[in-house]
DNA sequence: GTCTATAGTGTGATAGAC
DNA sequence: GTCTATCACACTATAGAC
């Protein structure tokens, strides 16, 4: 690794530590820069601004999220279970250390009124893959109404992470999942 | 009316306009003064803090809300119609002027890591009221597997909030109605 | 006496120079 | 990597208007 992709990691590292569990406004750069053990001059030069480090940090945890995913969904017996599996992934990435308050990518929206381009672009990317990858995996399960199951899932999962923010540590994923099976149960016999 | 009750609404006014569209944190108070047309003073000593009236503004929404969701239920012809006009009330509400951009006590709950008790207890609130009534008006419905029934709305009407911040102004209430409607007919039959 | 207008203080932030 | 310029914000103090 070069030495440059090093003090990379190690900021993005913080500003995911920081960012998403003290919140993005609420984070001043300093704090960042010194649980990094970086000077500023580095990450002005790498991401141009706060906000710069805020999309890189975004982009790393979207990608590390829909890994976790995949592996979840890897894991299942059968394309019932990987429509499913989607709350067990949800249930790991959060369980993390580190792991964001509710969710990282919602929460990023609702702090920032109009967010610069970049922000925008990370946030509505992961409402985006959302729904399609949740579109494909209902398709085998619903069929032609696969992609109604699949918004009403985008629904459920949404409301559990916004119960996250409701009932904080105490919120389980099983009201949601409880849910998600009676949904799909719907769409499958019809 | 007296001077002092006037002035305290058109501050309560112009913060509940400018905190829940604009954002808590992002707002300053300066703003809310000048739309307000109050000064600095009476701010302080109305309200102590930005907080207080933070706080203020939250405890007058709720009960605004609750009234609009009471007069929805009123109209409803029968119990299961009570339980679903918690989705109408939701769209009256939100089509208001000034109407907040997803959820007023979401997003100060998702601004704020850790508020100060008195805007801590106006969210729980929120979040304990709508547990409580969507219980009541389950029970009728769903007897004894009515809190089952109310859990699963609560995480509904919160996904559908949660969903207003993903898909902005295009957001609407169809799934969410169809996904609860599906619910009570399913907790009905049982 | 309750309000407005305004000027000012302290703090803590981003950004960038050295 | 330190150090600093600049700024925005919450909040205060004062003086006077209706």
């Amino acid at each position: 690794m070069t030495a440059r992709a090093s003090t990379e990691r190690k900021l993005l590292d913080a500003a995911d530590a920081l960012l998403f569990t003290q919140g993005v406004a609420a984070t001043p750069v300093d704090r960042i820069l010194e649980r990094a053990g970086v000077s500023p001059a580095t990450l002005y030069r790498t991401y141009g601004s706060k906000d710069g480090l805020v999309a890189a940090a975004l982009t790393r945890r979207h990608e590390q999220w829909l890994a976790v995913w995949d592996e979840a969904v890897d894991r299942a017996p059968d394309a019932r279970a990987a429509l499913l599996a989607v709350f067990d992934a949800l249930d790991e990435f959060h369980d993390r250390p580190d792991g964001a308050r509710w969710c990282a990518f919602l929460g990023t929206a609702a702090e920032l009124v109009d967010p610069p381009e970049a922000l925008a672009a990370a946030v509505r990317e992961d409402t985006e893959s959302l729904r399609r990858r949740l579109r494909d995996l209902a398709a085998p399960v619903a069929g032609e109404r696969g992609d109604e199951l699949a918004e009403a899932l985008v629904l459920v999962v949404s409301g559990h992470l916004a119960m996250r923010l409701r009932d904080g540590a105490a919120a389980s994923s099983g009201p949601a999942r409880a849910v998600a099976e009676a949904l799909v149960d719907l769409h499958t016999r019809a």
